[in-house]
DNA sequence: TTGTGTTTTATTGCCTCC
DNA sequence: GGAGGCAATAAAACACAA
């Protein structure tokens, strides 16, 4: 019939022209509208292509009309009367199809936005994922290392103090002449410093002072 | 060949701007 | 109020698998 539709899906979107939109659009976003009954192009016989039926223009034309759009997206009545003898076209032909590419392109620019914001959220949930393990890991060392502060200080305060009423409420004003309370950390000027040094700083210099003390 | 899905062309109704 | 833009949609044209 036609040599036209080997290029046709040259600059075509990959979802129709409303269904993208449609499916993007939040639900209230969407002006009501009335549906309506449509008329039949009619059989006037006129215009350029002579039938009264969808004249499918030639790539020729597409391709001029793109070059156009390329370099402007809105048509001035008059470039658009020139384009539309250019091209032995209606002028009204001209405006539908710059509105329909407009259509077109839009679909498309919201589908890039759409992919870049998921590729944006895909990799922060990966980045998530890496932090919660982070904090897993972290947790369980913390609580490693309170378990062993608990194991020690109960060895502690069973062989050298005596009093006191156990490990746990060990207290720096204490009467306790014991060299690894933490009053003793005052020495070193560390008094009130973050837990996570202290901790290890207790830890370390507990195994010197227990060593000192046997 | 035919049924089905997609793309393109065209229409309609509403809205905004001048 | 008319021109022009846009969203929604109809329908022709087309592609393609079965």
């Amino acid at each position: 019939m036609s040599n036209m539709s080997e290029e046709k899906m040259l600059f075509s979107s990959p979802l129709s022209s409303s269904s993208f939109y449609s499916l993007m659009a939040p639900e209230g976003e969407k002006r009501s509208r009335r549906r309506r009954k449509k008329v039949k192009a009619a059989d006037d016989g006129g215009g350029s292509g002579g039938e009264g039926r969808k004249r499918r223009l030639t790539d020729a034309q597409a391709k001029f009309l793109e070059m156009n759009f390329g370099e402007e997206r809105k048509l001035e009545s008059g470039r658009k009367v020139q384009l539309a003898t250019e091209l032995g076209l209606d002028p009204k032909q001209v405006a539908v199809w710059f509105q329909n590419r407009r259509a077109r392109w839009k679909n498309k620019q919201l589908e890039d936005e759409y992919l870049k914001l998921k590729s944006l959220h895909d990799a922060n949930l990966v980045d998530k994922c890496h932090l919660e393990n982070e904090v897993l890991k972290l947790k369980k060392r913390l609580s490693e290392s309170e378990e062993e502060i608990k194991r020690l200080s109960g060895c502690s305060s069973g062989g050298v103090a005596g009093g006191g009423g156990g490990g746990e409420g060990a207290s720096p004003s204490s009467s306790s002449t014991n060299t690894y309370q933490p009053a003793a950390l005052g020495e070193f000027g560390v008094e009130g410093e973050d837990l996570m040094y202290e901790t290890e700083y207790t830890f370390s210099n507990y195994i010197m002072d227990w060593g000192y003390l046997l």
